[in-house]
DNA sequence: GTCCCTATACTCGGATAGCAAGTGTCCGAGTATAGGCGG
DNA sequence: CCGCCTATACTCGGACACTTGCTATCCGAGTATAGGGAC
Protein backbone atom coordinates (compact mmCIF):
# COMPACT_ATOMS: atom_id res chain seq x y z
CA UNK A 1 0.00 0.00 0.00
CA UNK A 2 1.31 3.30 -0.80
CA UNK A 3 0.26 6.60 -0.84
CA UNK A 4 1.09 9.55 -3.03
CA UNK A 5 4.09 11.54 -2.65
CA UNK A 6 1.92 14.88 -2.70
CA UNK A 7 -0.44 13.78 0.53
CA UNK A 8 2.46 14.73 2.75
CA UNK A 9 2.97 18.41 1.01
CA UNK A 10 -0.54 18.99 1.30
CA UNK A 11 -0.93 18.30 5.11
CA UNK A 12 2.25 20.20 5.17
CA UNK A 13 0.74 23.58 3.44
CA UNK A 14 -2.54 23.00 4.94
CA UNK A 15 -0.56 23.16 8.72
CA UNK A 16 1.41 26.28 7.06
CA UNK A 17 -2.03 27.71 5.76
CA UNK A 18 -3.74 27.03 9.34
CA UNK A 19 -1.08 28.90 11.56
CA UNK A 20 -0.99 32.07 9.11
CA UNK A 21 -3.49 34.66 9.51
CA UNK A 22 -7.38 33.57 8.92
CA UNK A 23 -8.46 34.88 5.48
CA UNK A 24 -4.79 35.56 4.30
CA UNK A 25 -3.97 33.87 0.82
CA UNK A 26 -0.35 32.55 0.22
CA UNK A 27 0.07 31.69 -3.32
CA UNK A 28 1.65 28.08 -4.22
CA UNK A 29 4.99 29.54 -5.38
CA UNK A 30 5.46 30.42 -1.83
CA UNK A 31 4.35 27.11 -0.53
CA UNK A 32 6.69 25.83 -2.47
CA UNK A 33 9.66 27.50 -1.54
CA UNK A 34 8.88 27.30 1.79
CA UNK A 35 8.49 23.54 2.14
CA UNK A 36 11.35 22.82 -0.40
CA UNK A 37 9.75 21.14 -2.89
CA UNK A 38 8.92 21.53 -6.91
CA UNK A 39 6.34 24.42 -7.55
CA UNK A 40 4.78 23.21 -10.72
CA UNK A 41 3.47 19.94 -8.66
CA UNK A 42 2.71 21.17 -5.83
CA UNK A 43 0.31 23.29 -8.06
CA UNK A 44 -0.99 20.47 -9.10
CA UNK A 45 -1.60 19.09 -5.19
CA UNK A 46 -3.60 22.42 -4.25
CA UNK A 47 -5.76 22.51 -7.12
CA UNK A 48 -6.87 19.21 -6.15
CA UNK A 49 -7.59 20.45 -2.69
CA UNK A 50 -9.65 23.44 -3.94
CA UNK A 51 -11.19 21.30 -6.42
CA UNK A 52 -12.67 19.59 -2.66
CA UNK A 53 -13.33 22.39 -1.07
CA UNK A 54 -10.38 22.62 1.52
CA UNK A 55 -8.54 25.83 0.36
CA UNK A 56 -10.38 28.55 -2.12
CA UNK A 57 -7.68 30.22 -4.90
CA UNK A 58 -7.63 34.11 -4.80
CA UNK A 59 -6.82 34.94 -8.20
CA UNK A 60 -4.78 38.44 -9.25
CA UNK A 61 -2.20 39.55 -8.06
CA UNK A 62 -2.33 39.58 -4.18
CA UNK A 63 -3.69 36.10 -4.38
CA UNK A 64 -2.83 32.75 -3.07
CA UNK A 65 -4.32 29.85 -1.62
CA UNK A 66 -6.36 30.05 1.69
CA UNK A 67 -8.40 27.73 4.06
CA UNK A 68 -12.13 27.42 3.26
CA UNK A 69 -13.48 26.43 6.77
CA UNK A 70 -12.27 26.98 10.26
CA UNK A 71 -9.09 25.12 11.08
CA UNK A 72 -11.49 22.88 13.48
CA UNK A 73 -13.80 22.00 10.70
CA UNK A 74 -10.96 20.12 8.43
CA UNK A 75 -9.32 17.03 9.13
CA UNK A 76 -6.52 15.04 8.14
CA UNK A 77 -8.66 12.64 6.37
CA UNK A 78 -10.08 15.85 4.67
CA UNK A 79 -6.93 16.24 3.28
CA UNK A 80 -5.76 13.29 2.39
CA UNK A 81 -8.64 12.10 0.22
CA UNK A 82 -8.25 15.68 -1.26
CA UNK A 83 -4.75 14.95 -2.67
CA UNK A 84 -5.33 10.94 -3.08
CA UNK A 85 -8.38 10.33 -4.07
CA UNK A 86 -10.80 8.56 -2.19
CA UNK A 87 -11.49 5.33 -3.89
CA UNK A 88 -11.43 2.51 -1.37
CA UNK A 89 -8.09 1.02 -1.05
CA UNK A 90 -8.87 -2.60 -1.70
CA UNK A 91 -10.91 -3.40 -4.50
CA UNK A 92 -12.96 -6.36 -4.62
CA UNK A 93 -13.16 -7.71 -8.18
CA UNK A 94 -15.89 -10.57 -7.20
CA UNK A 95 -13.54 -13.29 -7.67
CA UNK A 96 -15.69 -15.73 -5.54
CA UNK A 97 -18.38 -15.36 -8.42
CA UNK A 98 -15.84 -16.71 -11.00
CA UNK A 99 -14.62 -20.09 -11.85
CA UNK A 100 -15.79 -23.74 -11.34
CA UNK A 101 -17.60 -22.94 -7.96
CA UNK A 102 -20.07 -20.33 -10.08
CA UNK A 103 -23.21 -20.05 -9.46
CA UNK A 104 -26.26 -17.91 -9.96
CA UNK A 105 -25.62 -14.31 -8.71
CA UNK A 106 -28.47 -14.17 -6.46
CA UNK A 107 -27.28 -17.11 -4.11
CA UNK A 108 -24.03 -14.63 -2.97
CA UNK A 109 -24.57 -12.34 -0.43
CA UNK A 110 -24.43 -8.87 -1.16
CA UNK A 111 -21.07 -8.09 -0.08
CA UNK A 112 -18.01 -10.30 0.05
CA UNK A 113 -17.27 -11.22 3.34
CA UNK A 114 -13.18 -10.93 2.74
CA UNK A 115 -14.08 -7.22 1.00
CA UNK A 116 -15.73 -6.75 4.19
CA UNK A 117 -13.18 -7.78 6.50
CA UNK A 118 -10.63 -5.12 4.45
CA UNK A 119 -13.08 -2.26 3.97
CA UNK A 120 -13.31 -2.49 7.81
CA UNK A 121 -9.84 -1.86 8.21
CA UNK A 122 -10.01 1.02 6.15
CA UNK A 123 -12.74 2.47 8.33
CA UNK A 124 -10.43 2.35 11.22
CA UNK A 125 -7.66 3.78 9.43
CA UNK A 126 -9.96 6.52 7.94
CA UNK A 127 -11.73 6.74 11.86
CA UNK A 128 -8.44 7.38 12.92
CA UNK A 129 -7.46 10.40 10.50
CA UNK A 130 -10.69 11.89 11.22
CA UNK A 131 -10.32 12.45 14.76
CA UNK A 132 -7.17 15.09 14.36
CA UNK A 133 -8.11 18.17 13.14
CA UNK A 134 -5.82 20.91 12.02
CA UNK A 135 -6.77 22.80 14.98
CA UNK A 136 -5.38 19.43 16.94
CA UNK A 137 -2.34 19.54 14.44
CA UNK A 138 -1.35 23.27 15.65
CA UNK A 139 -1.75 22.94 18.98
CA UNK A 140 0.86 19.62 18.80
CA UNK A 141 3.34 21.61 16.40
CA UNK A 142 3.38 24.80 18.50
CA UNK A 143 4.53 22.78 21.18
CA UNK A 144 7.44 20.48 18.96
CA UNK A 145 8.27 23.19 16.13
CA UNK A 146 11.89 24.77 17.33
CA UNK A 147 11.75 28.35 18.59
CA UNK A 148 14.32 29.11 15.86
CA UNK A 149 12.75 27.79 12.96
CA UNK A 150 9.05 29.47 13.78
CA UNK A 151 11.02 32.67 14.31
CA UNK A 152 12.96 31.92 10.81
CA UNK A 153 9.85 30.83 8.89
CA UNK A 154 7.43 33.92 10.32
CA UNK A 155 10.59 36.64 9.27
CA UNK A 156 10.24 34.82 5.96
CA UNK A 157 6.80 34.89 5.33
CA UNK A 158 6.58 38.69 6.31
CA UNK A 159 9.76 39.36 3.69
CA UNK A 160 8.07 38.14 0.43
CA UNK A 161 4.83 38.85 0.97
CA UNK A 162 5.26 42.48 1.83
CA UNK B 1 -4.07 4.90 -1.48
CA UNK B 2 -4.15 1.64 -3.41
CA UNK B 3 -3.64 -1.90 -2.75
CA UNK B 4 -2.34 -4.32 -5.22
CA UNK B 5 -4.77 -6.11 -7.29
CA UNK B 6 -2.71 -9.26 -6.18
CA UNK B 7 -3.61 -8.75 -2.64
CA UNK B 8 -7.53 -10.08 -3.13
CA UNK B 9 -5.85 -13.03 -4.70
CA UNK B 10 -3.54 -13.90 -1.88
CA UNK B 11 -6.51 -13.22 0.85
CA UNK B 12 -9.19 -15.85 -1.12
CA UNK B 13 -6.35 -18.36 -1.87
CA UNK B 14 -5.27 -18.24 2.10
CA UNK B 15 -8.59 -19.18 2.62
CA UNK B 16 -9.42 -22.07 0.17
CA UNK B 17 -6.35 -23.67 1.43
CA UNK B 18 -7.68 -23.05 5.06
CA UNK B 19 -10.63 -24.94 3.83
CA UNK B 20 -9.24 -27.95 2.28
CA UNK B 21 -7.83 -30.93 4.33
CA UNK B 22 -4.85 -29.50 6.14
CA UNK B 23 -1.17 -29.84 4.55
CA UNK B 24 -3.03 -31.26 1.49
CA UNK B 25 -0.96 -28.83 -1.29
CA UNK B 26 -2.55 -26.94 -4.53
CA UNK B 27 -1.19 -26.52 -7.27
CA UNK B 28 -0.78 -22.85 -7.85
CA UNK B 29 -2.36 -23.72 -11.55
CA UNK B 30 -5.37 -24.71 -9.82
CA UNK B 31 -5.96 -22.39 -7.41
CA UNK B 32 -5.82 -19.92 -10.75
CA UNK B 33 -8.32 -21.72 -12.46
CA UNK B 34 -10.24 -21.98 -9.48
CA UNK B 35 -10.86 -18.31 -8.80
CA UNK B 36 -10.69 -17.16 -12.92
CA UNK B 37 -7.08 -15.32 -12.83
CA UNK B 38 -4.43 -15.44 -15.12
CA UNK B 39 -2.32 -18.58 -13.90
CA UNK B 40 1.27 -16.79 -14.43
CA UNK B 41 1.38 -13.67 -12.15
CA UNK B 42 -1.07 -15.54 -9.13
CA UNK B 43 2.30 -17.64 -9.09
CA UNK B 44 4.40 -14.25 -8.38
CA UNK B 45 1.62 -13.58 -5.33
CA UNK B 46 2.31 -17.08 -3.75
CA UNK B 47 6.16 -16.89 -4.44
CA UNK B 48 5.72 -13.88 -2.25
CA UNK B 49 3.39 -15.71 0.52
CA UNK B 50 6.31 -18.69 0.02
CA UNK B 51 8.83 -16.29 1.05
CA UNK B 52 7.18 -14.57 4.09
CA UNK B 53 7.12 -18.30 5.43
CA UNK B 54 3.13 -18.10 5.04
CA UNK B 55 2.84 -21.06 3.08
CA UNK B 56 5.28 -23.54 2.02
CA UNK B 57 5.86 -24.97 -1.52
CA UNK B 58 6.22 -28.68 -2.04
CA UNK B 59 7.75 -29.50 -5.24
CA UNK B 60 7.14 -32.55 -7.32
CA UNK B 61 4.46 -33.94 -9.14
CA UNK B 62 1.84 -34.19 -6.50
CA UNK B 63 2.83 -31.07 -5.32
CA UNK B 64 1.88 -27.56 -4.78
CA UNK B 65 1.24 -24.72 -1.50
CA UNK B 66 -0.06 -25.68 1.35
CA UNK B 67 -0.23 -23.29 4.48
CA UNK B 68 2.63 -23.44 6.64
CA UNK B 69 1.16 -22.44 10.04
CA UNK B 70 -2.27 -22.99 11.76
CA UNK B 71 -5.12 -21.52 10.48
CA UNK B 72 -5.54 -19.53 13.57
CA UNK B 73 -2.04 -18.45 13.46
CA UNK B 74 -1.94 -16.58 10.36
CA UNK B 75 -3.91 -12.94 9.93
CA UNK B 76 -4.80 -11.34 7.34
CA UNK B 77 -2.25 -8.56 8.20
CA UNK B 78 0.17 -11.42 7.75
CA UNK B 79 -1.65 -11.94 3.52
CA UNK B 80 -1.86 -8.40 2.82
CA UNK B 81 2.18 -7.43 4.16
CA UNK B 82 3.46 -10.30 1.96
CA UNK B 83 1.45 -9.78 -0.97
CA UNK B 84 1.75 -6.17 -0.88
CA UNK B 85 5.26 -5.49 1.28
CA UNK B 86 5.78 -3.76 4.53
CA UNK B 87 6.39 -1.07 3.70
CA UNK B 88 4.39 1.98 5.61
CA UNK B 89 1.62 3.72 3.08
CA UNK B 90 3.04 7.48 4.47
CA UNK B 91 6.30 8.27 3.55
CA UNK B 92 7.95 11.68 5.51
CA UNK B 93 10.67 12.95 3.45
CA UNK B 94 10.99 15.27 6.68
CA UNK B 95 10.26 18.14 4.31
CA UNK B 96 10.20 20.10 7.39
CA UNK B 97 13.70 20.16 7.67
CA UNK B 98 13.71 21.94 4.53
CA UNK B 99 13.30 25.40 2.85
CA UNK B 100 14.25 29.17 5.01
CA UNK B 101 13.05 27.88 7.96
CA UNK B 102 15.46 25.43 8.26
CA UNK B 103 17.62 24.65 11.75
CA UNK B 104 20.42 22.40 13.01
CA UNK B 105 19.01 18.84 13.03
CA UNK B 106 19.60 18.59 16.76
CA UNK B 107 16.43 20.79 17.27
CA UNK B 108 14.04 19.01 15.58
CA UNK B 109 11.77 16.43 17.58
CA UNK B 110 12.43 13.02 16.41
CA UNK B 111 9.88 12.05 14.55
CA UNK B 112 7.86 14.92 12.29
CA UNK B 113 4.31 15.36 14.18
CA UNK B 114 1.81 14.96 11.30
CA UNK B 115 3.75 11.89 10.01
CA UNK B 116 3.45 10.25 13.77
CA UNK B 117 -0.52 10.96 13.17
CA UNK B 118 -0.43 9.52 9.81
CA UNK B 119 1.65 6.31 11.50
CA UNK B 120 -0.96 6.22 14.34
CA UNK B 121 -4.08 5.63 11.59
CA UNK B 122 -1.90 3.00 9.67
CA UNK B 123 -1.32 1.09 13.28
CA UNK B 124 -4.93 1.39 14.08
CA UNK B 125 -5.56 -0.28 10.21
CA UNK B 126 -3.00 -2.93 11.14
CA UNK B 127 -4.89 -3.54 14.09
CA UNK B 128 -8.18 -4.26 12.87
CA UNK B 129 -6.77 -6.35 10.31
CA UNK B 130 -4.28 -8.71 13.16
CA UNK B 131 -7.64 -9.49 14.70
CA UNK B 132 -8.83 -11.67 11.88
CA UNK B 133 -7.23 -15.27 11.15
CA UNK B 134 -8.10 -17.22 8.68
CA UNK B 135 -9.78 -19.51 11.35
CA UNK B 136 -12.31 -16.11 12.10
CA UNK B 137 -12.78 -15.80 7.98
CA UNK B 138 -13.47 -19.81 7.33
CA UNK B 139 -16.17 -19.64 9.96
CA UNK B 140 -17.76 -16.40 8.49
CA UNK B 141 -17.70 -17.77 5.17
CA UNK B 142 -19.45 -20.86 6.07
CA UNK B 143 -22.23 -19.53 6.39
CA UNK B 144 -21.92 -16.85 3.89
CA UNK B 145 -21.08 -19.26 0.68
CA UNK B 146 -23.96 -20.79 -1.06
CA UNK B 147 -24.36 -24.30 -0.14
CA UNK B 148 -24.54 -25.03 -4.46
CA UNK B 149 -20.70 -23.11 -4.69
CA UNK B 150 -19.79 -25.11 -2.02
CA UNK B 151 -20.76 -28.35 -3.66
CA UNK B 152 -19.56 -27.14 -7.02
CA UNK B 153 -16.21 -26.46 -5.51
CA UNK B 154 -15.80 -29.62 -3.37
CA UNK B 155 -17.03 -31.51 -6.77
CA UNK B 156 -14.18 -29.80 -8.64
CA UNK B 157 -11.34 -29.91 -6.52
CA UNK B 158 -11.72 -33.68 -6.10
CA UNK B 159 -12.22 -34.60 -9.80
CA UNK B 160 -8.91 -32.14 -10.84
CA UNK B 161 -6.65 -33.27 -7.27
CA UNK B 162 -7.37 -36.99 -8.35
C1' DG C 1 -6.16 66.70 -4.43
C1' DT C 2 -9.30 63.19 -6.15
C1' DC C 3 -11.20 60.07 -9.35
C1' DC C 4 -10.89 57.09 -13.28
C1' DC C 5 -8.62 54.40 -16.70
C1' DT C 6 -5.19 51.51 -18.50
C1' DA C 7 -1.29 48.56 -18.53
C1' DT C 8 1.06 45.36 -15.84
C1' DA C 9 2.49 41.65 -13.17
C1' DC C 10 1.07 38.11 -10.73
C1' DT C 11 -2.15 34.48 -9.75
C1' DC C 12 -4.65 29.99 -10.71
C1' DG C 13 -6.21 26.21 -14.07
C1' DG C 14 -5.88 22.65 -17.32
C1' DA C 15 -3.36 20.20 -21.01
C1' DT C 16 1.09 17.91 -21.92
C1' DA C 17 5.73 14.59 -21.36
C1' DG C 18 8.72 11.29 -18.44
C1' DC C 19 9.34 7.61 -15.38
C1' DA C 20 8.75 4.14 -11.82
C1' DA C 21 6.10 0.51 -10.16
C1' DG C 22 2.45 -2.66 -10.61
C1' DT C 23 0.80 -6.10 -13.98
C1' DG C 24 1.35 -9.92 -16.91
C1' DT C 25 4.26 -13.54 -19.17
C1' DC C 26 7.76 -16.80 -20.20
C1' DC C 27 11.21 -20.44 -19.76
C1' DG C 28 14.57 -23.15 -16.92
C1' DA C 29 15.86 -25.98 -12.50
C1' DG C 30 14.33 -29.45 -9.45
C1' DT C 31 11.60 -33.36 -7.59
C1' DA C 32 8.07 -36.98 -6.49
C1' DT C 33 5.79 -40.13 -9.14
C1' DA C 34 4.77 -43.99 -12.48
C1' DG C 35 6.17 -47.45 -15.25
C1' DG C 36 9.41 -50.94 -16.72
C1' DC C 37 13.01 -54.17 -15.89
C1' DG C 38 15.72 -57.45 -13.50
C1' DG C 39 16.20 -60.64 -9.82
C1' DC D 1 5.99 -61.60 -6.81
C1' DC D 2 9.06 -57.92 -5.06
C1' DG D 3 12.54 -54.36 -5.25
C1' DC D 4 15.26 -51.12 -7.91
C1' DC D 5 16.18 -47.97 -11.62
C1' DT D 6 15.12 -44.79 -15.11
C1' DA D 7 12.37 -41.70 -17.72
C1' DT D 8 8.66 -38.68 -17.37
C1' DA D 9 5.54 -35.19 -16.26
C1' DC D 10 4.52 -31.99 -13.20
C1' DT D 11 5.82 -28.58 -9.78
C1' DC D 12 8.04 -24.15 -8.18
C1' DG D 13 11.40 -20.23 -8.87
C1' DG D 14 13.42 -16.39 -10.98
C1' DA D 15 14.35 -13.48 -15.18
C1' DC D 16 11.98 -10.80 -18.92
C1' DA D 17 8.19 -7.32 -21.52
C1' DC D 18 4.11 -4.22 -21.13
C1' DT D 19 0.68 -0.94 -19.25
C1' DT D 20 -1.15 1.94 -15.91
C1' DG D 21 -0.82 5.69 -12.92
C1' DC D 22 2.12 8.71 -10.26
C1' DT D 23 5.59 12.44 -10.90
C1' DA D 24 7.01 16.51 -13.03
C1' DT D 25 6.49 20.44 -16.26
C1' DC D 26 4.81 23.96 -19.27
C1' DC D 27 1.89 27.56 -21.20
C1' DG D 28 -2.60 30.08 -21.51
C1' DA D 29 -6.83 32.52 -19.18
C1' DG D 30 -8.21 35.66 -15.69
C1' DT D 31 -7.91 39.23 -12.05
C1' DA D 32 -6.50 42.59 -8.34
C1' DT D 33 -3.18 45.92 -8.15
C1' DA D 34 -0.20 50.03 -9.17
C1' DG D 35 0.77 53.82 -11.68
C1' DG D 36 -0.35 57.67 -14.63
C1' DG D 37 -3.33 61.02 -16.48
C1' DA D 38 -7.40 63.98 -16.63
C1' DC D 39 -10.53 66.85 -14.18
Amino acid sequence: MRLGEGVEWGLHCATVLAMVPPGMPIPANRLAEFHGVPPTYLAKILQGMSAAGLVEAVPGRRGGYRLARGISDITLLDVVLAVDGDEPAFRCTEIRRRGPSAVPARQYTPVCTIAAAMWEAEEAWRDSLRSITLADLVGSLAQAIPADAVRKGVAWMQEVLS
